[in-house]
DNA sequence: GGCTATTGATTACAACTGTAATGTATTCTT
DNA sequence: AAGAATACATTACAGTTGTAATCAATAGCC
């Protein structure tokens, strides 16, 4: 099951800390943009179903968790997107935020920092 | 208007060969796997009144041609994208792909090229 | 203990998607 | 010129998504 937009944008909330009641959860997303508390719920119920997320419950609320890891989201992801739109290679895309100019100095620097240690693991 | 998977798959075709039949279409999509030709039609209609590509006449059959550039395409989606899952930061994508084995000898010295660039170009 | 406020569950609904079948117009073919 | 074949247009239909309203259960207050 995928995860949507607006899905993800509470599976970050959740990531970044849980487990967090309904209530938690949208006043940490106000805290970006103005979210319906219905909107919120539904799709906590959602991401429920798609088991991306579990709960526990405290008396008449429920305490959300992520039931997938930020990193292996990102990971397939980007795997994904990469493939999809790049025949897999993540070399142009970097090329492409280079010429939009959104390379920024601490990118270069972890972009080095990422090769030298490609390179000493190479056999 | 977005531009959904399926959808992709067609302006992929297009981009790489252009003018092309809706036959001709369907014809290089069929390399791939196996596609109906309803569906490729269908398709090519939405793309049209996405205003993502355009045809021109030619006796009974439509000759078909991407109205978006592949790179600026590209480019759209992958800052959305990097926005979206990264905080609009490229490297960590590229550190989690070192990390699943994903960067090539050749995705590497492409990096270096950037990097070397960017250092360049720098004020 | 009964009413009310809260919280989760269910339902709603239109737009978009994937996948195609049916309808319609127009070239060929004979 | 009429019928057949072809190519595009329209319609179909279920699943997903964004956005929320209504329903139902229950915890807490008086």
């Amino acid at each position: 099951m995928d995860i949507s937009k607006t899905e993800l944008e509470i599976m970050q909330v959740l990531w970044k800390s849980h487990p967090l009641s309904a209530q938690d959860v949208i006043s940490e997303l106000n805290k970006q943009k103005s979210w319906h508390e219905k909107t919120a719920k539904t799709l906590l119920n959602r991401l429920v179903k798609k088991q991306a997320i579990s709960f526990t419950k405290e008396g008449k609320r429920y305490f959300y968790s992520p039931l997938i890891a930020e990193q292996d989201y990102q990971q397939k992801e980007s795997a994904s997107f990469i493939s999809r739109l790049f025949k897999g290679r993540v070399s142009p895309l970097v090329a492409g935020f280079a010429e939009q100019e959104k390379l920024s100095e601490q990118d270069v620097q972890e972009l080095k920092a990422i090769i030298a240690d490609w390179e000493k693991n190479r056999d």
